[in-house]
RNA sequence: GGCGACGUGGCCGAGUGGUUAGGCACGGGUCUGCAAAACCCGGUACACCGGUUCGAUUCCGGUCGUCGCCUCCA
Protein backbone atom coordinates (compact mmCIF):
# COMPACT_ATOMS: atom_id res chain seq x y z
CA UNK A 1 0.00 0.00 0.00
CA UNK A 2 1.10 3.20 -0.93
CA UNK A 3 0.95 6.38 1.09
CA UNK A 4 1.14 10.03 0.48
CA UNK A 5 0.96 13.62 2.10
CA UNK A 6 -2.12 15.24 1.20
CA UNK A 7 -1.44 19.08 1.72
CA UNK A 8 -5.49 19.01 1.30
CA UNK A 9 -6.18 16.85 4.11
CA UNK A 10 -2.50 17.39 6.00
CA UNK A 11 -2.17 13.67 6.26
CA UNK A 12 -0.86 10.98 4.86
CA UNK A 13 -3.67 8.87 3.25
CA UNK A 14 -3.49 5.54 1.24
CA UNK A 15 -3.00 6.35 -2.28
CA UNK A 16 -6.36 4.64 -4.46
CA UNK A 17 -6.31 6.06 -8.24
CA UNK A 18 -9.38 6.98 -10.09
CA UNK A 19 -8.70 4.62 -12.03
CA UNK A 20 -7.04 1.20 -11.25
CA UNK A 21 -3.60 1.05 -11.98
CA UNK A 22 -3.18 4.18 -14.17
CA UNK A 23 -1.92 7.47 -12.59
CA UNK A 24 -2.39 11.22 -13.87
CA UNK A 25 -0.29 13.69 -12.93
CA UNK A 26 -0.33 17.05 -13.29
CA UNK A 27 3.12 18.93 -11.56
CA UNK A 28 3.40 22.67 -12.01
CA UNK A 29 5.98 23.60 -14.63
CA UNK A 30 8.12 26.71 -14.31
CA UNK A 31 6.39 30.07 -15.84
CA UNK A 32 9.82 30.78 -18.18
CA UNK A 33 10.73 34.39 -17.35
CA UNK A 34 14.09 34.24 -16.26
CA UNK A 35 17.21 31.17 -15.89
CA UNK A 36 16.23 28.09 -13.90
CA UNK A 37 17.67 28.25 -10.30
CA UNK A 38 18.33 25.11 -8.17
CA UNK A 39 15.24 25.45 -6.90
CA UNK A 40 13.38 24.91 -10.07
CA UNK A 41 15.19 21.40 -10.25
CA UNK A 42 14.69 20.21 -6.95
CA UNK A 43 10.45 20.82 -7.99
CA UNK A 44 11.46 18.86 -11.34
CA UNK A 45 13.51 16.07 -9.46
CA UNK A 46 11.06 15.43 -6.71
CA UNK A 47 8.06 14.60 -8.81
CA UNK A 48 10.57 13.10 -11.43
CA UNK A 49 11.46 10.30 -9.03
CA UNK A 50 7.27 9.85 -7.72
CA UNK A 51 6.59 9.71 -11.33
CA UNK A 52 9.18 7.00 -11.99
CA UNK A 53 8.13 5.11 -8.68
CA UNK A 54 5.06 4.96 -9.90
CA UNK A 55 6.00 3.37 -12.88
CA UNK A 56 7.84 0.89 -11.63
CA UNK A 57 5.10 0.06 -9.06
CA UNK A 58 3.16 -0.98 -11.98
CA UNK A 59 1.07 1.82 -12.83
CA UNK A 60 0.56 3.02 -15.96
CA UNK A 61 1.86 6.96 -15.37
CA UNK A 62 0.39 9.99 -17.54
CA UNK A 63 2.37 12.51 -16.26
CA UNK A 64 1.76 16.84 -17.92
CA UNK A 65 3.93 19.30 -16.92
CA UNK A 66 3.21 22.65 -17.98
CA UNK A 67 4.84 25.58 -19.40
CA UNK A 68 3.18 29.00 -18.19
CA UNK A 69 4.48 31.21 -21.49
CA UNK A 70 1.98 34.11 -21.32
CA UNK A 71 2.30 36.04 -17.80
CA UNK A 72 2.96 39.67 -16.60
CA UNK A 73 6.45 38.97 -15.41
CA UNK A 74 7.05 37.66 -18.76
CA UNK A 75 6.08 40.78 -20.38
CA UNK A 76 8.23 42.75 -18.07
CA UNK A 77 11.23 40.70 -18.57
CA UNK A 78 10.71 40.89 -22.15
CA UNK A 79 10.30 44.60 -21.84
CA UNK A 80 13.43 45.13 -20.34
CA UNK A 81 15.47 42.57 -23.04
CA UNK A 82 13.71 43.96 -25.96
CA UNK A 83 12.36 40.81 -27.17
CA UNK A 84 8.79 39.77 -27.74
CA UNK A 85 7.05 37.62 -24.81
CA UNK A 86 7.02 34.34 -27.43
CA UNK A 87 11.08 35.02 -28.39
CA UNK A 88 11.85 35.24 -24.18
CA UNK A 89 9.57 32.45 -23.41
CA UNK A 90 10.69 30.26 -26.07
CA UNK A 91 14.69 31.37 -25.12
CA UNK A 92 13.66 30.45 -21.27
CA UNK A 93 11.42 27.47 -22.20
CA UNK A 94 14.87 25.45 -23.95
CA UNK A 95 16.84 26.89 -21.24
CA UNK A 96 14.77 25.02 -18.71
CA UNK A 97 14.61 21.91 -21.23
CA UNK A 98 18.43 22.14 -21.06
CA UNK A 99 18.49 22.36 -17.35
CA UNK A 100 16.07 19.10 -16.68
CA UNK A 101 18.12 17.00 -18.94
CA UNK A 102 20.75 17.93 -17.07
CA UNK A 103 19.27 16.34 -13.80
CA UNK A 104 18.18 13.14 -15.69
CA UNK A 105 14.38 14.44 -15.36
CA UNK A 106 12.21 12.14 -17.68
CA UNK A 107 10.15 14.13 -20.25
CA UNK A 108 6.59 14.45 -19.62
CA UNK A 109 4.26 12.95 -21.62
CA UNK A 110 2.44 16.15 -22.34
CA UNK A 111 4.00 19.45 -22.09
CA UNK A 112 1.10 22.26 -22.97
CA UNK A 113 1.94 25.77 -23.10
CA UNK A 114 -0.58 28.42 -21.90
CA UNK A 115 -0.37 29.99 -25.05
CA UNK A 116 -1.86 27.11 -27.26
CA UNK A 117 -4.71 26.82 -25.08
CA UNK A 118 -6.25 30.42 -25.39
CA UNK A 119 -9.55 28.76 -26.68
CA UNK A 120 -10.24 26.37 -24.02
CA UNK A 121 -9.53 29.18 -21.54
CA UNK A 122 -12.21 31.89 -23.05
CA UNK A 123 -14.76 29.43 -22.41
CA UNK A 124 -13.35 28.11 -18.71
CA UNK A 125 -13.69 31.88 -18.15
CA UNK A 126 -17.27 32.29 -19.74
CA UNK A 127 -18.83 29.00 -17.99
CA UNK A 128 -17.31 30.65 -15.44
CA UNK A 129 -19.72 33.84 -15.64
CA UNK A 130 -22.65 31.70 -16.73
CA UNK A 131 -22.39 29.90 -13.34
CA UNK A 132 -22.60 33.65 -11.70
CA UNK A 133 -18.44 32.56 -10.40
CA UNK A 134 -16.81 35.42 -12.07
CA UNK A 135 -17.78 38.57 -13.94
CA UNK A 136 -16.45 41.04 -16.35
CA UNK A 137 -15.46 44.11 -15.63
CA UNK A 138 -13.71 46.89 -18.29
CA UNK A 139 -12.55 44.11 -20.30
CA UNK A 140 -10.70 41.86 -17.15
CA UNK A 141 -12.89 39.01 -16.12
CA UNK A 142 -12.58 38.23 -11.92
CA UNK A 143 -13.61 35.37 -9.95
CA UNK A 144 -15.38 36.05 -7.59
CA UNK A 145 -14.37 34.47 -4.53
CA UNK A 146 -17.67 35.42 -2.44
CA UNK A 147 -19.48 32.98 -4.43
CA UNK A 148 -17.44 30.05 -3.44
CA UNK A 149 -18.58 28.93 0.24
CA UNK A 150 -15.86 26.59 -0.06
CA UNK A 151 -12.86 28.84 -0.95
CA UNK A 152 -9.54 28.46 1.31
CA UNK A 153 -9.85 24.40 1.88
CA UNK A 154 -6.41 23.53 0.27
CA UNK A 155 -4.47 26.30 2.17
CA UNK A 156 -6.39 26.89 5.01
CA UNK A 157 -7.03 30.53 4.75
CA UNK A 158 -10.05 32.43 5.69
CA UNK A 159 -11.43 34.89 3.05
CA UNK A 160 -12.56 37.43 5.89
CA UNK A 161 -8.96 36.92 7.39
CA UNK A 162 -7.44 38.09 4.03
CA UNK A 163 -9.56 40.50 3.25
CA UNK A 164 -8.23 43.19 5.87
CA UNK A 165 -4.88 43.19 4.32
CA UNK A 166 -5.97 43.10 0.90
CA UNK A 167 -6.70 45.96 -1.41
CA UNK A 168 -7.57 46.86 -4.80
CA UNK A 169 -4.47 48.14 -6.82
CA UNK A 170 -5.42 51.35 -9.39
CA UNK A 171 -5.77 49.79 -12.62
CA UNK A 172 -7.88 46.69 -11.25
CA UNK A 173 -11.39 47.12 -11.67
CA UNK A 174 -11.96 43.98 -8.85
CA UNK A 175 -15.68 44.29 -6.66
CA UNK A 176 -13.63 42.73 -4.16
CA UNK A 177 -9.90 42.69 -2.57
CA UNK A 178 -9.83 38.83 -3.08
CA UNK A 179 -11.09 38.46 -6.25
CA UNK A 180 -8.28 37.38 -8.31
CA UNK A 181 -7.79 37.61 -12.87
CA UNK A 182 -9.36 35.17 -15.17
CA UNK A 183 -8.76 37.11 -17.96
CA UNK A 184 -6.97 40.90 -18.36
CA UNK A 185 -7.54 43.00 -20.60
CA UNK A 186 -4.63 44.33 -22.90
CA UNK A 187 -2.65 47.73 -22.66
CA UNK A 188 -1.99 49.58 -25.76
CA UNK A 189 1.36 47.38 -27.13
CA UNK A 190 1.16 43.86 -24.65
CA UNK A 191 0.47 40.95 -26.44
CA UNK A 192 -3.18 40.08 -26.53
CA UNK A 193 -5.68 37.70 -27.96
CA UNK A 194 -9.54 38.07 -28.67
CA UNK A 195 -12.08 37.25 -27.03
CA UNK A 196 -15.94 38.48 -25.82
CA UNK A 197 -14.56 40.86 -23.06
CA UNK A 198 -12.07 42.66 -25.48
CA UNK A 199 -8.43 42.14 -26.58
CA UNK A 200 -6.46 40.28 -23.21
CA UNK A 201 -4.92 37.75 -22.17
CA UNK A 202 -5.01 35.03 -19.51
CA UNK A 203 -4.63 35.47 -15.99
CA UNK A 204 -2.72 33.58 -14.09
CA UNK A 205 -4.19 30.53 -12.57
CA UNK A 206 -6.86 29.39 -15.11
CA UNK A 207 -4.46 28.09 -17.82
CA UNK A 208 -3.44 24.84 -15.17
CA UNK A 209 -7.21 24.78 -14.47
CA UNK A 210 -7.77 24.32 -18.69
CA UNK A 211 -4.81 22.11 -19.29
CA UNK A 212 -5.09 19.65 -16.23
CA UNK A 213 -8.18 18.96 -17.18
CA UNK A 214 -8.08 18.48 -20.49
CA UNK A 215 -5.06 16.03 -20.59
CA UNK A 216 -6.34 14.14 -17.45
CA UNK A 217 -10.16 14.76 -16.85
CA UNK A 218 -11.66 16.22 -13.39
CA UNK A 219 -10.66 14.28 -10.98
CA UNK A 220 -6.98 13.14 -11.75
CA UNK A 221 -4.91 11.77 -8.79
CA UNK A 222 -1.83 13.49 -7.96
CA UNK A 223 -1.08 17.64 -9.12
CA UNK A 224 2.19 18.60 -7.77
CA UNK A 225 4.10 21.95 -7.01
CA UNK A 226 6.42 23.42 -4.81
CA UNK A 227 4.88 24.64 -1.26
CA UNK A 228 4.91 28.20 -2.60
CA UNK A 229 2.19 27.64 -4.60
CA UNK A 230 -0.50 26.35 -2.01
CA UNK A 231 -1.95 29.82 -2.04
CA UNK A 232 -2.93 31.70 -4.52
CA UNK A 233 -2.26 29.20 -7.37
CA UNK A 234 -3.37 26.10 -6.73
CA UNK A 235 -6.04 27.01 -3.95
CA UNK A 236 -7.27 29.48 -7.24
CA UNK A 237 -7.11 26.58 -9.43
CA UNK A 238 -9.26 24.31 -7.38
CA UNK A 239 -11.71 27.37 -6.94
CA UNK A 240 -11.87 27.68 -10.77
CA UNK A 241 -12.22 23.96 -11.79
CA UNK A 242 -14.58 22.66 -8.99
CA UNK A 243 -16.41 25.80 -9.13
CA UNK A 244 -17.39 25.67 -12.94
CA UNK A 245 -17.77 21.71 -12.68
CA UNK A 246 -18.92 20.95 -8.66
CA UNK A 247 -16.45 17.86 -9.15
CA UNK A 248 -13.10 17.41 -7.27
CA UNK A 249 -10.35 18.55 -9.37
CA UNK A 250 -6.99 16.35 -7.81
CA UNK A 251 -7.40 13.88 -5.07
CA UNK A 252 -3.87 14.14 -3.73
CA UNK A 253 -1.84 17.75 -3.71
CA UNK A 254 1.56 17.10 -3.48
CA UNK A 255 4.29 20.09 -2.28
CA UNK A 256 7.78 19.87 -2.35
CA UNK A 257 9.45 22.10 0.25
CA UNK A 258 11.61 25.13 -0.64
CA UNK A 259 15.77 25.27 -1.52
CA UNK A 260 16.92 27.72 1.14
CA UNK A 261 20.88 29.43 0.39
CA UNK A 262 22.05 29.94 4.07
CA UNK A 263 18.71 29.40 5.84
CA UNK A 264 16.51 31.27 3.62
CA UNK A 265 14.20 30.70 0.42
CA UNK A 266 15.88 30.96 -3.03
CA UNK A 267 13.71 32.74 -5.13
CA UNK A 268 13.51 34.85 -8.75
CA UNK A 269 11.85 37.87 -6.45
CA UNK A 270 14.53 38.69 -4.23
CA UNK A 271 18.02 37.82 -6.31
CA UNK A 272 18.71 34.94 -3.70
CA UNK A 273 19.24 32.31 -6.49
CA UNK A 274 22.26 29.46 -7.64
CA UNK A 275 21.58 29.30 -11.47
CA UNK A 276 21.26 25.43 -12.40
CA UNK A 277 22.69 25.56 -15.77
CA UNK A 278 25.63 26.99 -14.18
CA UNK A 279 26.32 24.07 -11.41
CA UNK A 280 25.05 21.35 -14.07
CA UNK A 281 27.77 22.64 -16.35
CA UNK A 282 30.32 22.43 -13.59
CA UNK A 283 29.74 19.17 -12.49
CA UNK A 284 27.14 17.26 -13.75
CA UNK A 285 23.66 16.73 -12.27
CA UNK A 286 23.49 13.47 -10.62
CA UNK A 287 25.57 14.83 -7.61
CA UNK A 288 23.31 17.90 -6.98
CA UNK A 289 20.30 15.37 -7.86
CA UNK A 290 21.61 13.03 -4.85
CA UNK A 291 21.94 16.56 -2.71
CA UNK A 292 18.12 16.89 -3.72
CA UNK A 293 17.17 13.07 -2.70
CA UNK A 294 18.73 13.37 0.49
CA UNK A 295 16.28 14.83 2.03
CA UNK A 296 12.53 13.87 2.21
CA UNK A 297 10.73 16.00 -0.52
CA UNK A 298 9.09 17.86 1.67
CA UNK A 299 11.64 19.42 3.87
CA UNK A 300 13.04 22.32 3.31
CA UNK A 301 17.05 21.99 1.98
CA UNK A 302 20.04 24.04 2.09
CA UNK A 303 22.04 24.54 -0.92
CA UNK A 304 25.88 24.76 -0.84
CA UNK A 305 29.10 24.30 -2.80
CA UNK A 306 30.16 22.04 0.12
CA UNK A 307 27.29 20.02 0.60
CA UNK A 308 27.41 19.35 -3.35
CA UNK A 309 30.79 18.25 -2.83
CA UNK A 310 29.62 15.74 -0.11
CA UNK A 311 26.77 14.35 -1.98
CA UNK A 312 29.31 13.81 -4.90
CA UNK A 313 31.33 11.92 -2.77
CA UNK A 314 28.27 9.82 -1.50
CA UNK A 315 27.58 9.43 -5.18
CA UNK A 316 31.07 7.96 -5.99
CA UNK A 317 30.76 5.43 -3.41
CA UNK A 318 27.41 4.14 -5.13
CA UNK A 319 29.30 4.18 -8.42
CA UNK A 320 32.17 2.33 -7.39
CA UNK A 321 30.32 -0.47 -6.38
CA UNK A 322 28.52 -1.05 -9.50
CA UNK A 323 31.71 -0.49 -11.30
CA UNK A 324 33.61 -3.23 -9.36
CA UNK A 325 30.22 -5.74 -9.12
CA UNK A 326 28.56 -6.54 -12.01
CA UNK A 327 24.62 -6.09 -11.48
CA UNK A 328 22.93 -9.72 -11.85
CA UNK A 329 19.00 -10.80 -11.31
CA UNK A 330 17.98 -8.08 -8.35
CA UNK A 331 17.90 -9.49 -4.52
CA UNK A 332 14.24 -9.76 -4.25
CA UNK A 333 14.32 -9.34 -0.11
CA UNK A 334 16.60 -6.12 -0.74
CA UNK A 335 13.71 -4.53 -3.71
CA UNK A 336 10.90 -5.70 -0.99
CA UNK A 337 12.64 -3.23 1.49
CA UNK A 338 13.00 -0.57 -1.14
CA UNK A 339 9.63 -1.17 -2.07
CA UNK A 340 8.31 -0.42 2.08
CA UNK A 341 10.23 3.08 2.52
CA UNK A 342 9.61 4.29 -0.80
CA UNK A 343 5.71 3.18 -0.17
CA UNK A 344 5.47 5.88 2.71
CA UNK A 345 5.30 9.10 1.10
CA UNK A 346 8.19 8.14 -1.21
CA UNK A 347 11.05 8.03 1.28
CA UNK A 348 13.67 8.47 -0.74
CA UNK A 349 16.38 9.09 2.48
CA UNK A 350 15.44 6.02 3.82
CA UNK A 351 15.85 4.65 0.30
CA UNK A 352 19.65 5.95 -0.14
CA UNK A 353 20.21 4.53 3.39
CA UNK A 354 19.55 1.33 2.06
CA UNK A 355 21.58 1.46 -0.69
CA UNK A 356 24.28 2.16 1.11
CA UNK A 357 23.88 -0.65 3.17
CA UNK A 358 23.44 -3.16 0.06
CA UNK A 359 26.65 -1.92 -1.32
CA UNK A 360 28.40 -2.37 1.94
CA UNK A 361 27.00 -5.74 1.73
CA UNK A 362 27.86 -6.24 -1.61
CA UNK A 363 31.67 -5.10 -1.19
CA UNK A 364 32.06 -7.03 1.90
CA UNK A 365 30.69 -10.04 -0.36
CA UNK A 366 33.21 -9.34 -3.09
CA UNK A 367 35.92 -9.12 -0.29
CA UNK A 368 35.62 -12.43 0.88
CA UNK A 369 35.55 -13.63 -3.31
CA UNK A 370 31.90 -14.56 -2.98
CA UNK A 371 28.70 -13.60 -5.48
CA UNK A 372 27.22 -10.00 -4.77
CA UNK A 373 25.66 -9.84 -8.41
CA UNK A 374 22.40 -10.07 -6.61
CA UNK A 375 22.57 -7.23 -4.13
CA UNK A 376 24.83 -5.21 -7.50
CA UNK A 377 21.37 -5.55 -9.12
CA UNK A 378 18.96 -4.22 -6.44
CA UNK A 379 21.24 -1.17 -6.34
CA UNK A 380 20.65 -0.61 -10.28
CA UNK A 381 17.10 -0.85 -9.62
CA UNK A 382 17.12 1.95 -7.01
CA UNK A 383 19.01 3.54 -8.35
CA UNK A 384 16.96 3.58 -11.81
CA UNK A 385 13.98 4.00 -9.96
CA UNK A 386 15.99 7.50 -8.35
CA UNK A 387 17.28 8.57 -12.19
CA UNK A 388 20.69 8.21 -10.57
CA UNK A 389 21.11 5.64 -12.93
CA UNK A 390 23.70 5.27 -15.87
CA UNK A 391 21.12 7.08 -18.69
CA UNK A 392 22.87 10.03 -18.09
CA UNK A 393 24.36 12.59 -20.77
CA UNK A 394 27.71 11.79 -21.87
CA UNK A 395 30.54 12.37 -19.39
CA UNK A 396 32.81 15.00 -19.53
CA UNK A 397 35.44 14.88 -22.18
CA UNK A 398 38.94 12.31 -20.73
CA UNK A 399 41.67 14.48 -18.71
CA UNK A 400 44.12 15.77 -21.62
CA UNK A 401 46.84 13.18 -20.26
CA UNK A 402 49.29 14.30 -23.22
CA UNK A 403 52.03 16.08 -21.06
CA UNK A 404 52.03 13.10 -18.92
CA UNK A 405 52.30 10.63 -22.09
CA UNK A 406 54.96 12.62 -22.98
CA UNK A 407 57.22 12.80 -19.79
CA UNK A 408 57.21 8.98 -19.65
CA UNK A 409 58.02 8.70 -23.13
CA UNK A 410 54.65 7.53 -23.98
CA UNK A 411 53.31 7.89 -28.06
CA UNK A 412 49.76 6.75 -28.27
CA UNK A 413 47.19 9.12 -26.84
CA UNK A 414 43.70 9.04 -24.89
CA UNK A 415 42.74 5.71 -22.83
CA UNK A 416 45.47 4.08 -24.97
CA UNK A 417 48.10 6.19 -23.53
CA UNK A 418 46.57 5.78 -19.61
CA UNK A 419 46.85 1.81 -20.38
CA UNK A 420 50.82 2.35 -21.78
CA UNK A 421 51.10 3.99 -18.96
CA UNK A 422 50.02 1.74 -16.30
CA UNK A 423 51.66 -1.09 -18.24
CA UNK A 424 54.91 0.82 -17.64
CA UNK A 425 54.39 1.05 -14.22
CA UNK A 426 53.57 -2.31 -14.02
CA UNK A 427 57.04 -2.90 -15.43
CA UNK A 428 58.76 -0.51 -12.80
CA UNK A 429 56.65 -2.01 -9.41
CA UNK A 430 58.26 -5.61 -10.69
CA UNK A 431 61.49 -4.40 -10.88
CA UNK A 432 61.03 -2.61 -7.73
CA UNK A 433 61.70 1.01 -9.10
CA UNK A 434 58.71 2.53 -7.15
CA UNK A 435 59.69 6.01 -7.25
CA UNK A 436 59.02 5.83 -11.07
CA UNK A 437 56.23 4.12 -10.59
CA UNK A 438 55.15 6.54 -8.16
CA UNK A 439 55.69 9.43 -10.11
CA UNK A 440 53.44 8.29 -13.31
CA UNK A 441 51.00 7.74 -10.41
CA UNK A 442 51.26 11.50 -8.88
CA UNK A 443 51.71 12.17 -12.91
CA UNK A 444 48.34 11.03 -13.85
CA UNK A 445 46.54 12.09 -10.12
CA UNK A 446 47.32 15.84 -11.41
CA UNK A 447 45.96 15.08 -14.97
CA UNK A 448 42.58 13.85 -13.51
CA UNK A 449 43.10 10.18 -13.66
CA UNK A 450 43.42 8.07 -10.38
CA UNK A 451 44.83 4.53 -10.28
CA UNK A 452 44.11 1.64 -8.42
CA UNK A 453 46.10 -1.24 -7.70
CA UNK A 454 43.96 -4.62 -6.88
CA UNK A 455 44.85 -8.06 -6.95
CA UNK A 456 43.61 -8.36 -10.36
CA UNK A 457 45.34 -5.48 -11.78
CA UNK A 458 45.50 -1.72 -11.81
CA UNK A 459 42.34 0.20 -12.61
CA UNK A 460 41.79 3.70 -13.65
CA UNK A 461 39.17 5.96 -12.81
CA UNK A 462 38.37 9.61 -13.37
CA UNK A 463 39.22 11.65 -10.21
C1' G B 1 -1.09 38.78 13.65
C1' G B 2 -3.38 34.12 10.85
C1' C B 3 -2.06 29.27 8.83
C1' G B 4 1.76 25.50 8.41
C1' A B 5 6.51 23.02 9.03
C1' C B 6 10.63 22.24 12.05
C1' G B 7 14.64 22.20 16.00
C1' U B 8 18.80 14.98 16.16
C1' G B 9 26.11 13.73 17.34
C1' G B 10 31.71 18.16 13.60
C1' C B 11 28.27 18.84 9.06
C1' C B 12 23.93 16.86 6.21
C1' G B 13 19.86 13.90 7.38
C1' A B 14 16.18 9.43 8.57
C1' G B 15 13.57 7.14 12.35
C1' U B 16 11.46 4.97 16.84
C1' G B 17 7.71 4.70 23.44
C1' G B 18 12.49 0.38 25.80
C1' U B 19 17.37 -2.89 21.03
C1' U B 20 22.58 0.02 14.70
C1' A B 21 19.62 4.75 10.38
C1' G B 22 22.65 6.29 6.33
C1' G B 23 26.15 9.77 4.00
C1' C B 24 30.27 13.25 4.47
C1' A B 25 34.32 14.58 7.62
C1' C B 26 37.63 12.76 11.56
C1' G B 27 40.81 8.94 14.51
C1' G B 28 42.69 3.71 14.86
C1' G B 29 43.26 -0.97 12.23
C1' U B 30 43.34 -4.95 8.02
C1' C B 31 45.18 -5.23 3.00
C1' U B 32 49.27 -2.84 0.11
C1' G B 33 56.29 -1.57 -1.56
C1' C B 34 53.49 2.98 -0.73
C1' A B 35 48.81 5.00 -1.93
C1' A B 36 43.76 4.66 -3.46
C1' A B 37 39.55 1.65 -3.06
C1' A B 38 37.24 -1.86 0.07
C1' C B 39 36.39 -3.90 4.88
C1' C B 40 36.63 -3.72 10.53
C1' C B 41 36.65 -0.66 15.10
C1' G B 42 35.71 4.26 17.34
C1' G B 43 31.65 9.37 19.51
C1' U B 44 26.71 8.23 26.73
C1' A B 45 22.85 12.88 19.37
C1' C B 46 18.04 13.83 19.97
C1' A B 47 16.63 22.84 21.82
C1' C B 48 14.73 24.01 27.00
C1' C B 49 11.03 23.24 31.07
C1' G B 50 7.07 20.53 32.92
C1' G B 51 3.49 16.29 32.38
C1' U B 52 1.68 11.14 31.07
C1' U B 53 4.38 6.31 31.54
C1' C B 54 7.68 0.96 34.68
C1' G B 55 10.39 3.66 30.79
C1' A B 56 10.27 9.51 26.08
C1' U B 57 14.57 11.73 21.53
C1' U B 58 9.72 9.50 20.16
C1' C B 59 3.04 11.18 23.25
C1' C B 60 0.78 15.92 25.75
C1' G B 61 1.43 21.16 27.43
C1' G B 62 4.47 25.41 27.71
C1' U B 63 9.12 28.33 26.60
C1' C B 64 12.86 29.77 23.23
C1' G B 65 14.56 29.62 18.26
C1' U B 66 14.43 28.77 12.78
C1' C B 67 11.83 28.53 8.15
C1' G B 68 7.59 28.83 4.60
C1' C B 69 2.75 30.94 2.88
C1' C B 70 -0.67 35.26 3.69
C1' U B 71 -2.62 38.30 -4.73
C1' C B 72 6.08 37.34 -7.86
C1' C B 73 7.69 32.41 -6.86
C1' A B 74 9.30 25.34 -7.72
Amino acid sequence: MIRVYNTLTRQLEEFVTRDPGKVGMYVCGPTVQSEPHVGHGRAAVAFDVIRRYLTWRGYEVTCVRNVTDVEDKIIAAANETGESMEALAARMGARFAEAYRGLGVLDPDIEPKASEHIPEIIDLTQRLIDRGLAYAADGDVYFRVSALESYGKLSGVRPEELRAGYRIEVGEHKLDPLDFALWKGAKPGEPHWDSPWGAGRPGWHIECSVMAEKYLGMGFDIHGGGTDLIFPHHENEIAQSEGVSGATFARYWLHNGMVNLAGEKMSKSTGRVVDLLIILGGRGGQALRLLYLRAHYRSPIDYSEELLDEAEEALTRLHRFLERVTPGEPDAAALERFREVMDEDFATPEALSLAFDLVRDGNRLADAGEDASGIAGAVRVILDVLGLDDAWPAPDELPDVAPVAERFGVTSAGVAAIEELIEKRRVARAERRFDEADAIRSALAEAGIQLEDRPDGTRWVRG
